[in-house]
DNA sequence: AGTTTATTGACGAACGTACGTCAAAAAATT
DNA sequence: AATTTTTTGACGTACGTTCGTCAATAAACT
């Protein structure tokens, strides 16, 4: 009726429960004749470990680190955030945070050479793309320590996995509604980008141009409008363009500044409003959405990026299986009929 | 530096480990002087009650009951295959399903009153609306089971909860995405349902004449057209429809039978293709998606629906609390390029 | 003071697993 | 056959909680 336990395992296997064990934990010091009598037990019986019971018995403590860029990027407060809001959901895990300059990857090198090999588990960190940071996470898995990267990926390096969305389907995704909106009204496409040596927004500024240029060829994309993710450099840039291409249809901005955005297109008159597709859904955004400024967010759920990259960084610690499903950040659509 | 436990608590409040006990899980016998020292060691301690090695004691099984409709209807097949899929992922939770009838509240009832109350603690059922099932529902909560809405809500009953999609949210946002998309192209729209009869039918149908009415005035709304969920009937009168309404420039498909809305829109030229905005995402209306037959897709996560529906029932049986966040389901919008 | 009742404590077994120690048995080596 | 090595078993303790029993104490009644 319940499930079977260990016991069970051994009294089928015909063995005692601290061979069973041995198998099970990968102990050596056990015949392979009986190792398979042990498995064939187990595959008859469906025995699954009970895995509650299992870290109850070994009190294991994964101690988990995450290295995110400090300063005043709404989006990384937010994950922060997210990781204090769930820190005490996780049993058998410690969490702790450490901010280094954003963008800087000799900082980010830095700590990841400070971390302590004999108090941390695994690490998880939002990567700077450099050659540094890329030799200081070969160290830290030679380390033994596992790693994965957050939000933004470092490709071609030691980390054992990337947990964030897909930027090149964000981008696509921005297009594909930016391209509806404005199917039937004739005019162009701004874009607003933070900086083109930020991975994530060259990404989504391919995507973007990818759909755009295949499905809707009769839309012309302005160039780019460099931001810096400041509100004041998107707010100035873009009145600037405004004013001066009146004929701004719609707006996909890929990176922060969001305010910017919605300053800019505030002193149109209603007819000539542009579209406009923005990134992650803020308390801001959620306004702007509301009001009617932006007509739909695209957004990752950092809740999910957390749970996803813990739930991950315990699979690599334990060296247990992965499901490669479960790790999959879906790029989210808000429009404000659908607001959570 | 670990957490407390209960021997910690107990050692603070200067009590025995069998007081604390008594006050943790609500048993009489202690004075509300003690249950206060308790209570404040455990706020100072920031004690929580470690749940695995909780469960591990008291062996508790929850054995729930899943009541779904029948038929081919593959949204419910859906969500039964994710409960088979999801099965072993619950600890301590034996999970049944039975298939009743669709649209027939008699049976429904029926399956509601053959509940056996010793072998089960509760249960989740796709309500059909009526006198009878409402009838029975409270019979069944009569004898101490847990009951949950799932999918269709049953208001006013003595169901505890619901667990789905805000309907009427699901219309709103399936006319921001098709007033947006039709925006600038002059025409009407057209509604196909399966049948008003349905309460998440007329939900969708509220909300999505809400939204197009206020915010897209200048769009005309066709009356709806009943469809039953049949791809055929679907097909033959959106067909009929559309060659006696050339001017129909957006569809919103919100039941079942989109293989029929396919089928009508497929024959016409592309400058006369309409916008098409249906529900669920299913092997099919994914292919829609790909091959630009269909715009958009406002889908409903089945996966969480069971894990929210498993988690409301284990927390209403205990009686712990219940966190109304985590039950929310959002109503999630796919596009040609953010699909999974 | 004596009696009843309410409250508390002490204890032990159980849940399923981990892990260490020591001895027994089996196998492999001289 | 004697010895060493490998493999296995038996057993105990621990993890944090639940739950039941029984005794001890405190409080509330005659």
């Amino acid at each position: 009726m319940s499930r079977p336990t260990i016991h069970d395992v051994a009294r089928v296997a015909g063995v005692s429960l601290s061979t069973v064990d041995r198998v099970l934990n990968g102990r050596e010091g056990v015949k392979s004749v009986t190792q398979n009598r042990v498995a064939e037990a187990i595959r008859q019986l469906g025995y699954e470990r009970n895995i509650a019971a299992a870290n109850l018995s070994r009190k294991r403590r994964y101690r988990l680190l995450f290295i995110l860029p400090g300063g005043g990027n709404s989006f990384m407060r937010g994950l922060e955030q997210e990781i204090a809001a769930q820190m005490d959901a996780w049993e058998f895990t410690a969490i702790s945070v450490t901010n280094v300059p954003a963008f800087d990857d000799a900082a980010l090198a830095d700590a990841l050479r400070r971390v302590d090999p004999q108090g941390t588990d695994g690490v998880a960190l939002v990567a700077t793309d450099s050659a540094i940071v890329r030799a200081a996470l070969a160290e830290l898995r030679g380390k033994g320590i596992a790693a994965v990267t957050l939000v933004s990926d470092l490709p071609s390096s030691q980390r054992q996995r990337f947990v964030g969305i897909d930027n090149v389907q964000a981008g696509r995704t921005a297009a594909s509604l930016l391209g509806r909106f404005c199917r039937w009204r004739p005019g162009r496409i701004a874009l607003v980008a933070g900086s083109m040596l930020v991975r994530d927004h060259a990404e989504r500024r391919l995507g973007f141009e990818q759909v755009l240029r295949s499905e809707f060829p009769e839309q012309e994309v302005l160039p780019p409008l460099e931001g810096f993710d400041d509100q004041e450099i998107v707010g100035d840039r873009l009145t600037d363009m405004l004013s001066g291409t009146p004929d701004v249809v719609g707006i996909y901005s890929l990176g922060a500044g969001n305010r910017g955005v919605a300053r800019a297109i505030a002193p149109l008159p209603a007819e000539r409003r542009p579209s406009v597709v923005v990134h992650e859904l803020t308390a801001y955004s959620r306004e702007a959405l509301l009001d009617g400024s932006f007509d739909a967010v695209i957004h990752q759920d950092r809740a999910q990026e957390i749970r996803v990259a813990v739930e991950l960084l315990q699979a690599l610690i334990d060296g247990s299986p992965i499901d490669p499903d479960a790790q999959r950040i879906g790029v989210e659509v808000y429009l404000r009929d659908n607001l959570p």
